[in-house]
DNA sequence: TTGCACAATGGCAACGTTAACATTTGGGCG
DNA sequence: CGCCCAAATGTTAACGTTGCCATTGTGCAA
C-alpha cells in the first residue's frame, strides 16, 4: 500500500521494522549476528515497502561497482555476439554486470575509449579492437582501471586476449598435409585485416616448416564473389588439390567457382574455410572449417577483471585456439 | 606526479586550486558564474591530479543513473547485434550508457528480469523477449523503472516495439501478386515461433484480401535442409510459380531443391526470403528478401526511456516495417 | 553475589557530489 | 558618501549504505 515515495531506503525499512538501520543492513547481507526472528521481521518490512538496495549508495560506500565496461568501436562484426555471450556469462558468474559503450564517431584511440569509460560505474574495462588505434603503443590504462584488450597484439601494460589465428592456419595446413595433399593453396583477405594477415603468416610458415614452398596466393575480399573468382582461377591449376580460404563465404564461393569449371569438391579439390559462419544457411554442403571460441575469448576478458577483484593480477596475453570441424569438403588422398 | 591515492575527489582538487568544493563542482558543469581565470586554475588542478567525477557520488546525489538496462534471455539470436547497435547509438545520443544482463538460467519471467535489474544502476530497462515469459499477462513494471519490451505482443503496462512481421508478409505477397503470380506458396517455420506464426498469418490474410484461397503450406524448421526438401516437394506442383519462405536459409535451400528437380529460379519459379541474412555468403544469387531494421527497433526502445528522462511518457506500441530488397530470384510475369 | 564472555543491536561517521542558501566583494548610482 | 545589487565564491546538508565501535542483555563460572 506504500511505495509512492521515490525510493525506499534502509531508514524506511528500519522504522517500519522497529530496528536500527544497521540491523537492516545486516539482514540484507544475511549476517549471522541477527536473531532469526528479527531477520524475519525486517524481511517482512522490506517486502511490504518493496525495498531494493540502492546501487549508488552501496558502491559509494564500497568503492566498487561490480561492473565491467565494454568499449566497442563498431558493434557489428563477426563473432561479437558470441563474445558478448561470453562477457555476460562470465559477468553473471562473478555477480557482475556489463556496461556497453560505443566509441564510434569519437577518435579511434584507446585514450578516448578509456576516458569515456572512466565516467561510468565500472571497475575495469574491455576494449574490442577491430582496427589499430592510433595510440596503441603509447597508451597507459587509467590507474585503478584494469584494462583488457581484445586483440592478437601484445601490449606492455594491458592484458590481451583473442583467437589464435596463426594456430588456426597451422591446424588447417597440417590437417590437409596429413591427408596426403602435397601443398595447400590459399585465398587471402584484404591486407588491412590484422587477423587475416596473421592467418596468411600461419599458412606460409607452416608450409615452410614442412619443407614446402608456399604457392602463389589468390587475394580475396571476404565475399563469396571473390571466392568464386578465386575458385575459377585455381581450377586451371593441376597442382591444386587443396584450398584454404580465409573465411567461409569465400570457401563456399570457391566451391561453386570450382564446380562451374567442372571440378568436383571434394573429389578433385578439397576446400577448407574459417569461422564456421555458414551454419544452416547452405543446404548441400557441410564445409570443413575452423570454429573459434569467441565466447571463451569474452569470458577470459571478463574473468581477468572480475576474477582479480581486489588483488591486482599481472598483465597476461592469451591466444585461444580454434577447433577444426570436419565437414564433407575434404578428400583423404592416402 | 600524484595519483597514488585510490581516487581523486572534488575535495582534493579544491584544496590544490585553493577554492571551495562547490566551485570545483561548478567548474565541472561549466557554470557561467565562475570567473574564467578561476575555472582555468581549477581545470589545471583537475588535470594535475587526474580528477574523474565519481559516478556513485554523482548518481546518489542526483537519483539518476543515465543508464538503460538491457535484459536478454539469450544473447545469440538473429538481429540481436543490430538491436544492440541501436541501443548503443540511441544511448550515445542521449548521453546514456547501456548495461547488459543475461537472465539465462534464472526462471523465464519478466519478474525475474526486472528484479535483477533493480539492483543495478539503471533508470529504465529493455527486455528482449525471445520466448513467451510465464508472467507476461500479469507482470507489473517496478515503480520508477520505465520498462520497454521488445516483442510484437502488446502489453497493458509496458511499451513494446518490434519488427512488423504481418506487414512483412503483406509486402511480399503483394509484391509477387503485383508481378503477375496467381498465388504464393509458403514455407513456414516451427509453430512455437511467435514471429513466424505472425508471418504465416500475414501471408494467409493478404492472400484472402486479394480473394485467393491460400494453398497448403509446407512446414520447415528454419534450416536450409528443410527448405531444400520443401523445394523438391513444391517442384512437383505446376501451380506453384512463387514461393515465400520464412527465412533466407530456407529460401536458399528451396532454390537449390527446385534446381535439383530441374526447375530454374527465377525462370520457372520465383523465390523470396525474409531477414536479409545471407549477405555475402552466397556467390551465385542475390535473393529477394525483406530487410528488418533491428537497429531502429533498438533505438526506439532506448529513446523511449532516455528520451522521456523526467516526464513519464505513456505506454506505446510500435511496429517497425521492414523493407523489401529486390534481388534476382523473382520473375515478372506481366 | 559479582564478574566476565558473548550474543544482539544501536549510534555515528564517511564515501563523493551538488542543491540550496549564505556570504563576501566590487561597482554603479542617487 | 552611503546604499543596494549583482557577481563570485563559500558553507551546509543530504542522497543511501555500511564499517567501526559502543551499548545493552543473557547465561554461566567463580
Amino acid at each position: 500500500m506504500a511505495a509512492v515515495k521515490k525510493s525506499v531506503s534502509v531508514k524506511d525499512v528500519a522504522r517500519l521494522a522497529g530496528v536500527s538501520e544497521q540491523t537492516v543492513s545486516r539482514t540484507v547481507h544475511d549476517s549471522p549476528s541477527v536473531r532469526p526472528e528479527t531477520k524475519e521481521r525486517v524481511r517482512a518490512a522490506m517486502r511490504e515497502l518493496g525495498y531494493r538496495p540502492n546501487f549508488a549508495g552501496r558502491s559509494l560506500r564500497r568503492g566498487k561497482f561490480k561492473t565491467v565496461g565494454v568499449a566497442m568501436f563498431n558493434i557489428t562484426g563477426t563473432g561479437n555476439l558470441d563474445r558478448m555471450e561470453g562477457f555476460a556469462a562470465a559477468a553473471d558468474k562473478h555477480g557482475y554486470a556489463i556496461t556497453l559503450t560505443k566509441v564510434d564517431g569519437h577518435p579511434y584511440t584507446l585514450e578516448s575509449a578509456s576516458s569515456r569509460m572512466s565516467a561510468l560505474p565500472v571497475d575495469g574495462m574491455v576494449v574490442i579492437m577491430n582496427r589499430m588505434p592510433a595510440d596503441f603503443g603509447t597508451f597507459e590504462p587509467l590507474p585503478g582501471m584494469q584494462t583488457v584488450l581484445v586483440t592478437m597484439l601484445e601490449h606492455p601494460l594491458c592484458s590481451t586476449v583473442d583467437n589464435d589465428q596463426f594456430d588456426c592456419s597451422r591446424q588447417v595446413v597440417e590437417y590437409l598435409l596429413g591427408r596426403g595433399h602435397k601443398t595447400v593453396h590459399f585465398i587471402s583477405c584484404p591486407e588491412r585485416s590484422l587477423s587475416g594477415m596473421r592467418r596468411e603468416e600461419g599458412w606460409r610458415e607452416t608450409l615452410r616448416v614442412h619443407g614446402i614452398e608456399p604457392p602463389r596466393l589468390v587475394r580475396g575480399d571476404w565475399t563469396a564473389q571473390s571466392g568464386y573468382a578465386a575458385g575459377q582461377a585455381l581450377a586451371e591449376d593441376p597442382t591444386c588439390t587443396a584450398i584454404y580460404a580465409s573465411n567461409d563465404a569465400m570457401a563456399y564461393g570457391c566451391i561453386r567457382g570450382l564446380e562451374s569449371c567442372g571440378r568436383r569438391v571434394p573429389e578433385d579439390v578439397s576446400v577448407v574455410g574459417v569461422d564456421d559462419s555458414l551454419g544452416d544457411i547452405v543446404p548441400d554442403r557441410r564445409l570443413t572449417t575452423v570454429r573459434f571460441d569467441n565466447k571463451r575469448v569474452g569470458m577470459w576478458a571478463v574473468d581477468k577483471i572480475a576474477g582479480a577483484d581486489g588483488g591486482a593480477s599481472g598483465v597476461e596475453h592469451m591466444l585461444i585456439p580454434g577447433v577444426l570441424v570436419e565437414g564433407d569438403t575434404v578428400r583423404d588422398l592416402r
